[in-house]
DNA sequence: TTGTGTGGTTGCAATATTAAACCGTATGCC
DNA sequence: GGCATACGGTTTAATATTGCAACCACACAA
């Protein structure tokens, strides 16, 4: 009765959902990406049980999503920081963001917007183009094998 | 002990991940804009237990990102087909795809590429704009608290 | 009218989440 | 140094969710 894995998937969007895809990592992410580094930060912030709290953090690190580094403040602590993986998970909380902004029942329960840093105008939505700079929607694009190039190990459809 | 609700939380990733946050919604909401409708093919294709199916598919559509249409083929059968409000989360399924392409471990075990319908070449990276056209990383951008309008009712922080 | 496929529901065992108590190590303060 | 307190967890026990398998109702076919 374990929770099925979804890490032997071939489907990179299941790949994804198993690595940070349970109610808290992305919410633990979204802290991290807004600054915060300590573990009571995160507990404050969140208010989830401590215990749960440890594991995200353990697994998150273990994936390579976050990294401990030494207390910035001098002390014996450790900090939780994003990795350069961790960081590349920034434009899948920005589509979240954009989702409940567009559909959301109650957008003005919505506290913040998102803005450039430079004019503090909002973001723009964002955009799939195509490589000759069409905007495409879901309905513009396919999927398609990708070609193997060498041994295909445990992929299955 | 009942898993917390996001659902009053001022933030939109929050909001976002109560709709659909959980283990199974994204990956049935895949397969329902890769045109798959009825019970049985999500039953086939994710491989989970039936009743779990069953009360997602039925969360789901109570939340208005499925709803329930005619059989397609004129029997007497029902099947489950993406609102606007469900094909709005075509850009999250694209972003949590190409952050799978650029750092999962083993990309040789990705069976698939999206590509644009037109040409059949791949389709661009998502970019985040600025108003006026720059494209924006996470370092370029802040959150700013939303003006309020009228009265804000539950939102805390 | 008997059989089969579809679309579920029900019951039970295993696992995950939660809150709360507990604990060791650092700091802070005297 | 000595005591209190904050930090960063681990442990425990209750509750909720997940997963599997058996069951069931209805539609459709023969």
């Amino acid at each position: 009765m374990k929770r099925t894995s979804l890490a032997g998937d071939s489907c990179p969007v299941a790949r994804a959902l198993d690595v940070f895809g349970d109610w808290w990592s992305l919410l633990i992410i979204r802290d991290a990406s807004l600054g915060r580094r300590r573990f009571g930060e995160f507990q404050a912030s969140l208010g989830l049980a401590k215990n749960i709290l440890a594991t995200r953090l353990r697994t998150l690190v273990e994936r390579g999503i976050l990294k401990t580094v030494p207390a910035s403040d001098g002390s014996a602590y450790q900090e939780y920081v994003l990795t350069p993986k961790g960081h590349g998970i920034f434009p899948i909380l920005v589509a979240l963001r954009q989702w409940t902004e567009e559909f959301d029942e109650h957008p003005d329960e919505i506290a913040t917007i998102m803005v450039d840093r430079d004019r503090g105008k909002p973001v723009k939505k964002l955009a799939l183009l195509s490589q000759d700079g069409r905007v495409l929607g879901a309905a513009d694009t396919t999927l398609k094998l990708r070609p193997v190039r060498k041994v295909a190990k445990r992929a299955s459809a």
